[in-house]
DNA sequence: CGGTATCCCCAACGATACTG
DNA sequence: CAGTATCGTTGGGGATACCG
């Protein structure tokens, strides 16, 4: 295949977990059903609002799925969907690449000073 | 390994690929050298300025090298590093992914009106 | 606890014109 | 051909307060 003519799947990815924050919430949602106190823990920095943001779009992409337990106080967790869990399969090797070339890229940025 | 601690692999590669083009330009690239012009060319949609602009980070951080062949009228090209292979590598099943599912993701997108 | 509502900012992106 | 320069735009993201 010539991977120079035409769109390449990369787009479509791109649409599903662009962002600054998508993979990163998949990512912590990995390992099972997760409440929303616990996501916005382990995702360091997000603000509340661009968390909800971020989570209700992946449910409307089919990619997590929510559930409301209908208690008080609230309790609602998020989870990968059938879909979602192919998706991070996808985005596993990517983690993998990171976690070896962390020291990498952070003497490269360093020496660019940026 | 607990993947619900600490900073996962994602951190590192966002930092290196972030933003809107930059997957999408290595896409392009990876088949051999690519003349500043046909990589306009084969992103799709992309200006000059943000093209260069996205370029330059990318040789920065030993992932491109560009190739100035010292000729009128200019010739350019950019080419993956041995590092930068090793991330299309990892950007692959991504790519795949995409493929497979752009008929959902596009079902579901509609179906959100987004 | 799990959200909404509101206001604000800025970095990334875009369009156009110009240059060695 | 491969950039620079300049200006304009936008929406993703941030801070804070409030609500069921």
């Amino acid at each position: 295949m010539d991977t120079t003519d035409g769109p390449c799947g990369l787009d479509v990815s791109l649409k599903v977990i662009g962002g600054k924050w998508k993979p990163l919430i998949l990512y912590h949602i990995q390992d099972g059903p997760t409440r929303f106190s616990q996501v916005k823990q382990r995702v360091a920095g997000i603000s509340e609002k661009v968390l909800i943001q971020q989570l209700r779009e992946l449910v409307a992409m089919d990619v997590l799925i929510r559930r409301d337990h209908q208690r008080v106080p609230p309790m609602v967790d998020y989870a990968l969907t059938p879909f979602g869990k192919t998706l991070v399969e996808a985005l596993q090797p990517l983690c993998e690449w990171g976690t070896q070339n962390r020291a990498h890229v952070a003497a490269t940025l360093a020496a660019a000073s940026g």
